[in-house]
DNA sequence: GTTGTAAAGATAATGATTCTTATTTAGGAA
DNA sequence: TTCCTAAATAAGAATCATTATCTTTACAAC
């Protein structure tokens, strides 16, 4: 996992740094989508150098090279997500909580649904589910 | 429709002021999802003292009271959609254009999915499908 | 070692949004 | 109609996430 995040930015002919990894590292522990600022105080503790512009420049090469993703929200601040699999989010109505949501089975029936209904004059390359509710419990799911 | 919008606002208690019915308007007319700037440039042409501060307090109140809605983005820049029926939105990959999708077919298939197929830990409100493409057209569809 | 280049650090700049304060206005009551 | 008052607006300062700039560092190629 590890190894294969540095084979795809090798592969991008990219640098393996301490700060792109501890970067990448931080958002997969911050499993709760993680703001720029989220990944910062998380880096702080053990890499206290670390750059603002530094993050975010390598969030945006990340995104870019297609390592991670930015999560759609409502908020001026943006989000991001290190899980690339076809997958939708959980939004909580009521606090900034996002949880990634797979479902196979789901994809299948939309995607078969699409191929029968066709949307005139647009060619779909992804779709995800923005799916808001609540939380039953307020903490988080353990992964 | 305008006299639809002026019962809202009154019956929330809010008063029917012509910055409002300004900043409403542009909203309907504008309908591509504007920003607030779009919004701002829009207005300026028939109204040109009106201040930055009021039509972003305006669009928090509108969407605070459900009479617009923020489209969820990956920028940091807010847009807002007059549209407040349940529906969709199309995403073009290459520019800003977002387009709203509604498909009661659709809706159905996918509450019908979810009652049998519940979330575990989580009361669903809303679905909403970011469906991510192409265009054939560049043109924007006339309504 | 020197050179070249990508990356990181530091910090200034930007720009969308929010806040503050004084002034004006909508809309109800007299 | 006029008056009153809370609500709304205007103007501009302040904030804050993000971006840009400029310098320094890391490291590979020569």
């Amino acid at each position: 996992m590890a190894t294969d995040f540095r084979n795809k930015l090798q592969a991008e002919g990219l640098k393996v740094t301490p700060q792109r990894v501890a970067i990448f590292e931080a958002i997969l522990r911050l499993n709760n989508h993680p703001t720029a600022e989220d990944i910062i105080a998380f880096i702080k503790t053990n890499h206290p150098n670390i750059s603002v512009g530094t993050v975010y420049k390598v969030l945006d090469i990340f995104v870019e090279k297609k390592l991670i993703q930015k999560v759609k929200t409502e908020k001026d601040v943006m989000r991001y997500d290190p899980f690339l699999s076809n997958h939708h989010h959980l939004y909580c109505a009521n606090t900034e909580r996002i949880e990634d949501y797979e479902d196979e089975k789901l994809n299948q029936l939309i995607a078969e649904y699409f191929k029968k209904n066709k949307i005139k004059n647009f060619k779909i390359q992804d779709i995800t589910l923005q799916i808001t509710g609540k939380f039953s419990s307020q903490n988080k799911s353990k992964k």
